[in-house]
DNA sequence: AAAACGTATAAGCTGACGCTTATAGCTTGT
DNA sequence: ACAAGCTATAAGCGTCAGCTTATACGTTTT
């Protein structure tokens, strides 16, 4: 079921790990760093992308170091697919989209503020 | 906020109107007859999917036709062609599903059973 | 072996979400 | 004018998602 991966992407400090761990690999003391939540809360995220296989695990001693997985994204683009049938007009802007080279080689993710601190 | 976008496609019934709407243009009363929920909860859906401009609105007399927008998926697009950058090989699969011709041209959106009638 | 570290899990709280029923506002038909 | 049809909105309710604190468990360090 698609919702189910778009229901992973849909937080958006949730998003933001994903972005983080596309750019390379994070364990989750470096992740809970970077942002405002604490640790379990960064664990459950974490469970929650594992779950839709977004990203994958490997430990090493006492790390638990995370990765995004491309291959997790395949629904996404499949689920896009269809509507390039459906609008084969309208969404060549898909086709064009990814096809144009990057403007912007240095582009980063999604720059999201994450949550203020908050005491 | 992309995340934003994600949480719209979210829900199975929302997500699976939205794919109704992207077929052909349908009015209320139509969607709320292929669902199993009441007319307001179409209406809230519409609402909320009109609220990211994934859907457009046209009203006729007592009827209000809704119909999907292409271009509401943008943002979704162009937050996958980000992991294009990070992932050249490994989502070159990304690209190669969106050039490859339609293995099926009339392949249908997910068709995902809706909600059981709950009484 | 004891202490410190890194992570996962349990339990509880709170707010948001998706649903329902009730109802109001237009529009059309009689 | 009145009734009927279509849609949106309000209010209330149950569930769940995301957060917190507390804690348990394995690993490393001393």
């Amino acid at each position: 079921m698609t919702s189910t991966l778009f229901r992973a992407l849909s937080d958006p400090t949730r998003l933001a790990i994903f972005e983080l761990l596309a750019r390379h690999e994070h364990s989750v003391s470096e992740l809970v760093d970077k942002f405002e939540v604490t640790q379990p809360a960064i664990s459950q995220h974490l469970a929650a992308l594992l779950a839709v296989r977004l990203v994958s695990t490997r430990r090493s001693g006492r790390n638990a170091y995370y990765r995004a997985r491309p291959e997790g994204l395949r629904p996404v683009i499949d689920w896009l697919r269809l509507y390039q049938n459906f609008w084969p007009e309208k969404l060549d802007s898909l086709k064009a989209v990814l096809d144009k080279p990057s403007p912007d080689k240095s582009a980063k993710p999604t720059k999201e503020k994450h949550h203020a601190p908050r005491h």
